[in-house]
DNA sequence: CTCCTAACTAGTAATGATTACTAATTAAAG
DNA sequence: CTTTAATTAGTAATCATTACTAGTTAGGAG
């Protein structure tokens, strides 16, 4: 568990990112810092992150998956027709330790819709 | 929309299979009906049915997505041990039709922890 | 502060689920 | 029964992600 700059980078850019960013994207901005840095060692720190809870994975339906920081518990809104994620605060609470026998570690709430823009747009 | 035999054959094989399988799995069942089915048929019938809302796509951390039945309303818990999916009766209806102003059209809600024969299993 | 070594990285090649393509077939409307 | 646009089988291509390898480095022991 080696806390390389690369992954210190990473972390730090998922952290003060407001806008869901894809490894692409993150590679891109890591690069201004780290010129040389690879885009499998973005990749590998990513999924070392995930897997250490330190950010989360967001699943899209355009198979790019896209990440985003823990600082505060939320949950998702995805538009359906532009692709955007937005944040919301956490509304509904549940907090169940166990579910027919199955341990509850973490749950995740996607809600999916039209967003505010594409509504407009639609006007 | 023309209602192929294939495609009919994809949504009857979702809809009677209680195990979330993926387009592989599907495509194995398929062949035992319409041998020289052919996979890209497959995926393109599950596509259509998803965006039909006739079935559900879960995208799993492994990149491999399942598909569901949407026969009634219910939710998914994760195992992140071995994968399995479990349904889980619809607990908490949140009814939201708007969010900061954005249009919810559905929401999905994945728990995730360990089942309860991984739970078995660490004894 | 060195030395040491397992863990990590850069760069590149490989993987594999999914999609694209094309000639042949077919559902279904008139 | 025609007609035709949509669909299919079979195969090739795509591309996000992972694997691989020689070289580098974090950080603990001495």
């Amino acid at each position: 568990m080696k806390n390389t700059k690369q992954k210190i980078l990473v972390l730090d850019i998922v952290n003060n990112n407001r806008c869901h960013s894809n490894a692409e994207d993150i590679y891109n901005i890591a690069r201004k810092t780290i010129p040389n840095i690879s885009l499998g060692t973005v990749y590998r720190n990513l999924n070392s992150l995930v897997e250490e809870k330190h950010i989360k994975r967001i699943k899209m339906d355009d198979g790019i998956d896209r990440f985003d920081n823990m600082i505060y518990p939320h949950d998702h809104f995805i538009c359906t027709k532009c692709n955007t994620i937005i944040d919301v605060d956490e509304v509904n609470h549940c907090d169940f330790k166990e579910i027919s026998g199955n341990k509850v570690m973490s749950y995740e709430i996607y809600y999916k819709g039209i967003c505010k823009n594409c509504l407009e747009e639609e006007k």
